[in-house]
DNA sequence: CCGGTTTCAGTAACCGGTTACATTATTTCA
DNA sequence: TGAAATAATGTAACCGGTTACTGAAACCGG
């Protein structure tokens, strides 16, 4: 009937050890000494009634979640395990809690955020799960936030951490050329709106512009960074199309993996007929048959350096704005080189 | 200088929409109805202010959180991708917040467990991540937790969503031995206290009575379900035992990834020499080469349905005390079937 | 026209912590 | 020895919502 709650409160605890509810908290937070007697009488009340500080009203005083978010597109993808793990093990090292929501930036804008201000002291934010003008609102709102695979807005000063994906993908795709005369090399291009998928196509154009091979927009198909698409985008290019081919470079491992199925079910032979490479190095990458030639990111360490960087944010540190995180080149199997 | 944050509260609000803050509350909660006139102005007023209702002092007023926690023992392999993706959108569907944690329940016991009732109205437990006395503990203490991938401690009704794991495996062991031939069985097993190990173990140990196998030691090793690890004792098995084998059949995918790996090194050939069959079906397994035979896992119905039981347990709903997932036996190329 | 509902809104007590300020006891040191 | 500094603790006002209770106006049937 009463509106009480069963559990047990602070001024429980105060009345059990015989003291102050200010002494409890003083002793609970260490934010001040108390006598060795009370301390002692504290810990006891404390076990004996089995006393937890209720999360919500230590929020609601001192103003601070002691949680970071962390704004996804998706969970399903390889991609995120060491990313979230990443920024897992630096949120737990920090005695902070992790709030995890996916959301996509085209959606109904007037829906209220999964995660923001009202729930977490801070947050990092992936790719395109969130719009531009939804980002620079929080920011200028004055909340924490980092950016990872995502550019900060021109303008604003948004600490992002990011990675090396031009020149790498550059360099893998003119070792296809000089290395393994590759001259028809098809792109396996990601979603259009990432920054990622668009700089990496950026470094693809810019190895055949530096070999002078002309480029082939038949030559650039769309593989959405996800195996399933990417496998049925080749499966229909090799039955569509008639143009011939020596080499696919994708955006991303989980797509090479849908490719190689694809290219191996229509009796060609990896990396003998075709060579394929990829970008992200997945844990899984080294592993397949063949291994594959690829980027490594260094998706954990991304995870990480954006929840230390959030966590510079909080503690009022100096944040570098934009983290550049180097990329390399991961040469297996599957271009055709023996390792 | 003044402790009050800068947010603007619901009192603002109120009195820039000339109305009490009970009424405000009631709008935006639906509680009650409030006349066209008056919502018109609170819209308005919410708009003017940019007003989010502070969670933290929502959360003490209610006693809810609507938040739920997840509790894992890492992150890093991609079994967890589909699985966290199935609770999230389950929790996102609900207007709930996830909160994920890792934890290992051999981690010193004193410290506070990351989630519980102090932030979160509720729990799904992964294995072996939590120890057997704190889930009792919690439960006890009337907090909602279901388990996934774990039985029902004896004597408690927790909720528990599992899968069916021996009489698959039993199966597919079979299938290695009436189909393609196979005696001399390697079995990679688990942590030896994660119960989907276990009785992985005792569907392999009764395929083999089934048909009159002896069962030998010396064809057991162990690959954690990491698949490093199940490579490198894949090696030391290759190098230093004498033991002759003509399959392997491993507890997980991952460790499978890393058999393969191991043998095609020591050049045998899968299938022709040994066949290979894992367990999980996790998305990668049909694209390897050979695609490996396993068993297909529900993994993300495993977390839909967890998070499921979980809301019916928020909402006093009735819930199924077990809830034994149907697994099912998915036959590729790595056994050495053509398919 | 009148008592009884129903509808809408306001007042203020609460949720369970934190912490500024006040108070008392204990040292410290000239 | 006594004033000042220090240490340990208590009191009560917050934090920003929710909601039980109350009151006023509108509505309704007879």
């Amino acid at each position: 009937m009463t509106r009480r709650s069963s559990s047990v409160t602070i001024r429980d605890v105060a009345r059990e050890a015989g003291v102050s509810v200010a002494t409890i908290s003083r002793y609970i937070n260490q934010s001040a000494r108390v006598s060795d007697d009370v301390a002692e009488r504290i810990e006891l009340a404390i076990e004996e009634l089995n006393y937890v500080p209720h999360a919500a009203a230590r929020h609601l005083a001192t103003q601070r979640t002691r949680v970071i978010g962390l704004l996804l597109t998706n969970m399903h993808n390889d991609f995120f395990a060491p990313l979230v793990s990443g920024i897992e093990a630096v949120v737990q090292h920090q005695g902070y809690n992790l709030l995890v929501a996916t959301h996509r930036a085209d959606s109904h804008l007037d829906i209220q955020l999964p995660i923001g201000s009202h729930n977490t002291d801070g947050m990092i934010v992936f790719a395109d799960s969130l719009r531009e003008d939804d980002i620079i609102g929080l920011h200028r709102n004055g909340f924490p936030i980092v950016l990872i695979h995502r550019s900060t807005p021109d303008g604003y000063e948004i600490p992002s951490v990011t990675i090396e994906n031009k020149d790498a993908t550059c360099r893998l795709v003119e070792h296809l050329i000089t290395d393994h005369g590759r001259k028809r090399i098809l792109f396996v291009r990601g979603p259009a709106n990432q920054e990622d998928s668009q700089w990496r196509e950026l470094g693809y154009l810019q190895a055949l512009e530096n070999h002078d091979i002309p480029r082939d927009p038949q030559l650039i198909i769309c593989g959405e960074f996800e195996r399933e698409v990417a496998y049925r985008e080749m499966v229909k290019f090799l039955e569509d199309s008639q143009t011939d081919f020596d080499a696919v470079f994708t955006g991303d491992d989980d797509s090479a993996i849908g490719i190689v199925n694809a290219l191996v079910e229509a009796g060609y032979r990896v990396p003998e007929d075709i060579s394929v490479a990829g970008f992200d190095d997945l844990r899984l990458s080294a592993f397949l048959t063949p291994p594959l030639t690829t980027v490594n990111a260094p998706t954990e360490l991304v995870g990480r350096t954006a929840a230390e960087q959030l966590f510079d944010l909080l503690t009022g540190k100096d944040v570098d704005p934009i983290i550049l995180l180097p990329t390399e080149i991961v040469i297996r199997r599957s271009c055709g080189c023996f390792v």
